[in-house]
DNA sequence: GTTTTCGTTTACGTTAACGTCAACAAGGCG
DNA sequence: CGCCTTGTTGACGTTAACGTAAACGAAAAC
């Protein structure tokens, strides 16, 4: 038992600058169940799991999910009991976790191409309008 | 003048139906100075182009988008003066969003590498189980 | 030793994006 | 004609996701 790498530990204040959030986020989603840190007295103590766990949220947020929707999408990443229905209704909302996401890529492929056509146009009319 | 295809009209009620939404969120959108139908006599008129540009609203919606940055994004697709000024400043904001999309769909991308991985390890778990 | 600093809980405030309800106008129809 | 449907403008209600402030404990700094 030696303490390595493995054994990073984070205050509050520690992950709220790294992410550049506030505490009271960090907190509020701890209210809502996505986080469940260790306590020193009464400090709360975030492991490397905790810190990736954040990771996750915030760019489930990025992404545009609600805190319910993101409470599932991070879930998934903890390996569900190995019985064979919980396995399959795991895989299930893999999946259809999966599509929305497709679906979204689809739409900010379908964005991008829009400003590329509009970006076209605006570097027409700006040489136009220099000659 | 001839009513062919071009002149295709919808009601609110229309636009409601064809996208899944409520007509109070179409009017609340033209609050928000997001749409400006035309009327006959009180009644709102929306024209292919207003559909077009709810449908862009729509988008931008599923991609998280708060209305105040759809409202920048979809008066992106109008074409904006002529002035060399005003078209650098446009040709600035729509590398701006751009750069947001691209960053979207790397999350995206990588959320999709992060399922993929679990839904693997998922479906080792089910062989595994059933053996 | 006391004054900051950091963290904690509790609670009320705030904003965006609508939902819901009231009260009314206008056109169609049996 | 009276009723129904569709639409209109307010106005107030609601939920999510935090912000902000109060009131306190403990540890670190001076």
């Amino acid at each position: 038992m030696n303490e390595t790498s493995t054994t990073e530990q984070y205050s509050i204040r520690d992950l709220a600058d790294a992410f550049d959030i506030t505490t009271r986020t960090i907190r509020f989603y701890e209210d809502k169940g996505l986080m469940q840190p260790a306590r020193e007295g009464q400090r709360r103590i975030y492991s490397k799991g905790d810190r990736a766990r954040l990771k996750l949220i915030l760019r489930g947020k990025r992404l545009g999910f609600t805190l319910d929707e993101i409470t599932q999408l991070v879930s998934l990443y903890e390996t569900p009991e190995d019985k064979v229905p919980q396995l399959e209704r795991y895989l299930d909302t893999l999946l259809t976790h999966r599509q929305m996401l497709e679906k979204q890529r689809a739409d900010i492929d379908r964005t991008l191409q829009d400003l590329e056509k509009a970006e076209q146009e605006c570097r027409q009319a700006l040489a136009a309008n220099r000659a």
